[in-house]
DNA sequence: CCATAAACATAACATATGTTATGTTTTTAT
DNA sequence: ATAAAAACATAACATATGTTATGTTTATGG
């Protein structure tokens, strides 16, 4: 069994981590900062691909429209993330939407200059199209999860994930997202994702202090959804 | 707004349709045609990628599971259709599995054969990616119908999509796929899809024979989705 | 800092979906 | 061809979720 939190992570924080200290500088003096103010977007979906990104700092939903044009968001990227990159490598237009949650600080490359740095690295590109085939991956889980998960499940597995992907970076990181962002990624309404909410309170298992959501009762959640104990990191 | 149906097809039976006829003759010389019985597995999470398969006859299923171990069906394949070439390109496990609905006629390209076919064709390998890209969106499309729309309207769009994908091959075509199956791709029990079935029955879009599903009036099933009309194929 | 807008919490009610149960039809293997 | 197994249809009931509505809290821009 593989690890829980694998299976829903892009992993994209350690597109770079294998290389030597001299391909990383190459890296570095490779990219350019920028800033993005919240509810700017790095990319939008049928827009011409620019270069991609990494975040220094700060969280970005990326998110698509269906049909008929509601907001459904896929993923949380948060510090360290690289994004923007499957657009590039099939020569076509991003296939979805990126917006800032907050001020973002992020890195840069455009789209000629992440080209050279494969010629330069050889093992990078195998190393992207490697990421993309686990992120195909993700989306198969992410699937799985909304077909077969009633609301709470949905809810107990998000908050697990989330919480996960913000630890690394603030120390005692709560989750600080709009319930209407939460609701989006869960596949729900705000008021009944509220309801949701209200029930894991009442049971002890998360704290809400403002918006922010701490899980104060990890085994409980597992509890909840009858897993054993694949959550080894 | 893109075609509707491209929304949520893998596309992956034009994989070889843009080579030239000599670089089709050398793509046919590739293969070795191969008998899958109902029920047998073309390739299995976690197994080690062997090659990759072009579907001559037949329908098979891909499918993961989830960390719960619950069957999710995230794709249906047919005639045509190239599959099991992501693991080869990240050099890793399969993601996900891919099982024979009915007994199928397959072609299918070795792995060391199929890397000396990029080689040989160089365009191959940008069409490939490319799709995985395409892929990519598409699951995207899949997890916003599975989070924003209810039973209904989930089924509806599944039988569009799953109408279009067979008509190609089999003239009046109908759905033909177990109960069970469906319901594993609609996300609910064959219970909850059995009352929905019956429901566009009495209302007269579906009728059923046997187990098999015809369409019998698409407009009514728009109606339903309020897509106005970009159904234009 | 204040006024306004946005986001949030909660409840009551309506509806959709899950679940359990039973009998029938169809497929499969011998 | 037949018996056994699998798949299917349907209904009744339980539960989960969606929806509408109202008041409160928090964030935002001047």
């Amino acid at each position: 069994m593989k690890n829980f939190y694998s299976q829903f992570d892009f992993q994209s924080d350690q597109l770079f981590e294998a290389l030597t200290s001299d391909e990383k500088k190459i890296v570095r003096d490779s990219m350019e900062p920028l800033i993005i103010k919240k509810g700017g977007l790095l990319f939008y979906e049928e827009g011409v691909p620019t270069g991609i990104f990494q975040i220094k700092k700060g969280k970005a939903k990326k998110f698509k429209r269906g049909f008929s044009g509601v907001e459904q968001i896929f993923y949380i990227y948060t510090t360290g993330d690289v994004l923007g990159y499957h657009a590039l490598f099939g020569e076509e237009r991003y296939q979805d939407s990126c917006e800032a949650l907050e001020d973002l600080e992020v890195n840069f490359i455009a789209k000629d200059v992440f080209f050279q740095l494969l010629l330069d690295i050889p093992a990078l590109q195998r190393t992207f199209i490697k990421n993309i085939g686990h992120e195909f991956g993700v989306l198969a889980n992410i699937i799985a999860v909304l077909a077969q998960k009633n609301l709470n499940a949905r809810l107990a597995i998000n908050l697990l994930i989330l919480k996960n992907r913000f630890r690394k970076h603030d120390k005692e990181s709560g989750i600080d997202l709009t319930r209407e962002d939460l609701a989006n990624i869960i596949g729900t309404s705000p008021e009944s994702l509220g309801r949701s909410l209200k029930q894991f309170k009442d049971e002890g298992v998360i704290e809400v202090d403002k918006r922010v959501i701490y899980i104060k009762n990890t085994e409980q959640i597992l509890q909840l959804l009858n897993i054993e104990n694949s959550l080894n990191e």
